[in-house]
DNA sequence: GTCAAAAGGACCAAGGCGAGTACCTTCCCG
DNA sequence: CGGGAAGGTACTCGCCTTGGTCCTTTTGAC
């Protein structure tokens, strides 16, 4: 019986990237920041504590709140009472990165996989009290649909949120980091009231169908309000 | 407007795992090699080569070849003609390490969602031709269903093919992690003939959806697939 | 038979990054 | 007005990575 299926050596023999401790800290808390997971004026726990809680030197932990200083994401204030915070006035987001436009449908591919994933897993174990919270999120996008940063935002908390829901922390790191590369994608793109009412009507439904535990209706429902944005990219960007 | 749902420090702050090059070195090689990507008697790139394309220098790209020599899933010979090979006679698999079994769910939860999305994908994009070696795999399954390790490595190579067939080099990389931590909880496990049988029928119905390109169906298949080992590891793991 | 090429094996000096530590500066609160 | 809590600074130490050089073994070509 000979092997019929040829190994992949491109895969096997990837370069290796070996992100730094600095790097690894930095995006961690950039994306938390861009994402809108830590509040503009939020305080960080000060930096003694926030070293040991992710596991670097304080050296380090300071060279990623030094550069998000500087680029006017965060601010610090020194002396009893301060602190480190995150900037009421956000820096405008920057446009996405070469390597993030050049295989923009991975991106899509990967959000599609942990979105599918999340949907079934939800709807198996979500508990009402879990779901309590999302189905605020869905009234309070229905408010702004006409301010789309606002809009954004609560709509990443939504998918979070779903994530959450499974009880999975990888998941949830997986969620995130798919939302931070859809962010980074969608946010020059303008948003019509329209579609952004559409896709939370999908949200309001997906959350019924998930209450009934109907994981084949969640996935299903999932794919469609997926497609959305995969449409609006595909007429926008290239490949 | 008040948001609803707090942030979740935990995933945030969580600690940060900063792997070094070497590490990271060793396990894609060994991963490959554990899952048979690399077969027994196969032949490594050349050391000054395959430094080069994983991006580490060669000292360290050797410390990763001599711990996977002196573990056995190597071995190397000198001088012109030489080489370094997969062993032909692979070192037993070491049981699966204690935080894989502390959250054994959670990998579950990944392999489950990049499955399904992988399923989705593929229904959506594949080729004949991308299929036709999966079908090949599946009659190939069908003869070793006596011999688990034979019959594991064409099942890791058919669902590693199946991520390959929707061009998204992100998804194969996530499903190889995936089945990676699956082969570690499964290898030490019975597997009744009859299972595997009823398994290798539901890789055939699953790619005779895809070839109808019944997205929805791929998903619902292989969900029903995915749960036939969760049932097995609820039984015999903690949790 | 000889030799050159190709491969793994061994070693080392330099540099950089990160952990850890100590100390300074600022500012609120009692 | 002093203590305490926070950020800011400066330094050392050790490990990892790099990049080289050189050696040994083996084989294929001439």
């Amino acid at each position: 019986m000979k092997p019929v299926l040829q190994p992949t050596p491109e895969t096997i023999y990837a370069p290796v990237r070996s992100q730094t401790a600095f790097e690894e800290t930095l995006e961690r808390l950039g994306t938390a920041i861009k994402l809108g997971l830590l509040e503009p004026g939020a305080q960080l726990p000060a930096e003694r504590e926030l070293c040991a809680r992710m596991g670097v030197s304080r050296s380090t932990l300071r060279q990623a709140l030094t550069a998000l200083v500087q680029s006017g994401h965060l601010h610090a204030t020194r002396g009893r009472g301060g602190g480190t915070f995150v900037s009421d006035r956000p820096p405008p987001a920057d446009p996405p990165s070469q390597e993030l436009l050049a295989d923009w449908r991975e991106a899509c591919d990967i959000r599609r996989s942990v979105e599918l994933g999340v949907a079934a897993l939800a709807a198996e174990r979500a508990t009402a009290d879990a779901l309590a919270p999302l189905e605020q999120l869905v009234a309070q996008m229905d408010e702004v649909l006409g301010d789309f940063p606002a809009y954004r935002q609560a709509d990443v908390r939504f998918h979070i949120g779903l994530a959450e829901a499974t009880g999975s922390l990888r998941l949830v790191a997986a969620m995130t980091d798919a939302q931070s590369d859809m962010t980074d994608l969608i946010a020059h793109i303008a948003h019509p009231e329209e579609v952004l009412g559409h896709a939370n009507e999908q949200h309001a439904r997906l959350l019924a169908v998930i209450r009934r535990h109907d994981a084949a209706g969640a996935t299903q429902l999932m794919a469609e309000h997926l497609q959305g944005t995969e449409h609006v990219l595909a007429g926008l960007l290239p490949g």
